[in-house]
DNA sequence: ACCTTAACCTACCAAGCGGTAGAGAATCGA
DNA sequence: TCGATTCTCTACCGCTTGGTAGGTTAAGGT
């Protein structure tokens, strides 16, 4: 009923669902197995018939996340042509994959803080390959003079991507340190969103300025 | 014999500092009393005798991370002069304190994950003071063309400083996936830092561009 | 009808957790 | 010398944790 062959809503991908969740917001050693369980709302141990450990299914999760980012990857890559265009394809890809569930942004960062290590080798396996024809992709604007020459193509593109995620991730702390313009007592929420908003498109023109040289002296933008 | 009028190590600053260490490596929910108790070499109800609870000796741990940055912080903001001295001082500055001990970086981070209304508040306390001041500075600085006009201060400054701190945080994880460019066969350790240094630098050159507009079209940094 | 298999349950366990009780050392002013 | 205070310890408690044992239900093939 979902996608392409199996027609179940399947207790194996809600477990995964509600442990990505609970994981991204109250980290892995702060989610017990019950609360997990609780949440799906089966017992404790269903969810160890379908995931033999806990540690099993932290890697179900990431495995998931992971997953679901190299299928979308690949085709916004090929998507956009020209430079300006293939970087902001690019770039609001991300931003949209990671704003579309903040869940996502806050395990991925949860897990490089409890796992370097493990992090680091599934990090080589997956980003590395595209990193390096994104990086090369980089120098080539170099040498065009699109693209300013200072700049370290493999470690600008990591912190892009970096800041992207992590600043998803805890955005939400940082919407009250805005003072408050002309607003002033809309709904909360309303506001809140509306200053994500505002500190993602200052990323996204962060990443932009940081990487191509300005044609002549622009005004805006 | 330390500084000013104690002449203990202290087992509180002992404690706190291996309590530092742990939450920072492992989390919060991560690291029993037991091993926090174990580093420092005392039993375990020695360390409640002098935090009553672990909620407290976690609220110590952050605290005395916001007392240090809350007393580091006005001399550097005073310290250069001119805009493009004053940014780049700062900046040094805040890489130099989170680079000093990583673990400060790390801590701040989790604890924004796990506890972001806490932090939101913290923040608005230790922050936003000078997040303003700061942020008239850059408009001064685009009133003058000497800053990108589209450039949102407030949006920029969390930014930057979310970007260096969650950047050194979790920069082990990033290290490998640099192409190994001459050096082949150095020792592992050295090259690691080069590597960390080299993300930092590329993060600071980024923070510069995308801050200050070019005199004319440089062709270097 | 029957057995098998998958899926889920209640009941339970050993281990580890944060925290307490209370007894022994060490320090120190009187 | 003597309490009083400060600090640290061993022993323990109640509770939660990840995980297991084993029974129960329902579907499905033959």
């Amino acid at each position: 009923m979902t996608s392409t062959q199996t027609d179940t809503p399947s207790m194996q991908q809600q477990i995964l669902a509600a442990a990505t969740h609970l994981f991204a917001a109250r980290g892995f050693e702060g989610t017990p197995l019950s609360a997990i369980a609780s949440e799906v709302g089966v017992a404790k141990p269903s969810l160890l018939y379908h995931y033999p450990s806990k540690d099993a299914l932290r890697e179900a999760v990431l495995g998931n996340l992971l997953a679901h980012w190299s299928e979308v990857l690949p085709e916004l890559l090929m998507a956009a042509t020209t430079g300006g265009q293939r970087f902001h394809a690019l770039v609001e890809a991300i931003v949209a994959f990671f704003t579309e569930d903040p869940n996502r942004a806050r395990l991925l960062l949860r897990e490089m803080l409890d796992r370097p290590e493990a992090l680091r080798d599934l990090f080589a396996e997956h980003v590395s390959p595209w990193l390096g024809v994104l990086a090369e992709y980089i120098r080539l604007g170099q040498r065009e003079g699109r693209i300013w020459a200072g700049l370290d193509p493999e470690a600008y593109l990591l912190n892009i991507i970096h800041q992207i995620v992590s600043g998803i991730a805890v955005s939400e702390v940082f919407t009250d340190l805005y003072p408050a313009p002309d607003e002033d007592n809309k709904d909360a929420r309303a506001s809140r969103r509306a200053l994500q908003k505002r500190h993602i498109e200052e990323m996204i023109r962060m990443a932009h300025a940081s990487l191509f040289l300005p044609r002549s002296l622009p005004e805006k933008k």
